[in-house]
DNA sequence: CTAACATATGAATACATATTCATATGTAGA
DNA sequence: TCTACATATGAATATGTATTCATATGTTAG
């Protein structure tokens, strides 16, 4: 409603349908925390991370040979991952052992890949 | 293999698994389209789009109402969508109406919810 | 204790991108 | 033709974020 109301007034204005798509709308809890997932998704690195991690639990300093790129920003996108609860860890030793959280994220992956492959 | 393998070198380094490991991996190809199609995902205006579409087929002036967004900003994000192929789009006069392109978003959206409701 | 190693993190930088504003394009009707 | 409307788009801005570098934390071995 309101400002958004006052604009394309007479011809292409349909208000039941606008009224029966909004009224079946998405809290915006579950926008904010679905495009929070999804965000952490959309970045290579952590595609290939979540995807290493999919196959087996690693430690950093193997995840950071599996994906060619820096210990460092392997751990800085690991803590983004951990935020989101993504994967968890435990810790053996001077290593910290990473692993999937939720087993949702395969799913994602699959769902993703036959997106991208028609 | 090269620059990533000169560090870490004795106590953590695993061989075989890390090269377990990257035999599986994605292919570049893969990485960068997952990623791309997640990082259309990752964003409130185009979730909002996207969930209003899977409901039904609806116009940008529709569209603009239902998510409370400007006309202009719709059509910029219905841009990126676009050309990404996860919607298409259909003139009728002076009005266009777009719809998913493709049903597996719903499913991403699905699994999505899966995910933050626990 | 000290030294070496595995990981984490703060700061800086560079780059991407969401949003707004103004305006352009295309269509229908008078 | 001209006007009104629906949509698209270029430019500008502001905010976010991925990456790097340097350094800190924490653990084990000696």
């Amino acid at each position: 409603m309101s400002e958004f109301m006052d604009r394309c007034a007479v011809e292409c204005f349909h208000p039941e349908t606008v009224g029966r798509v909004k009224g079946n709308r998405l809290s915006e809890e579950e926008v904010r925390k679905l495009s929070e997932i999804f965000k952490a998704l959309g970045d290579e690195t952590r595609i290939k991370l979540l995807h290493a991690l999919s196959q087996e639990e690693l430690c950093v300093c193997d995840l950071s040979k599996v994906v060619e790129m820096s210990q460092s920003l392997v751990s800085h996108q690991l803590r983004v991952l951990r935020n989101l609860r993504l994967v968890k860890y435990r810790k053996e030793g001077k290593m910290v052992y990473y692993s999937l959280d939720d087993e949702h994220i395969i799913n994602l992956f699959t769902q993703g890949l036959a997106h991208i492959r028609h």
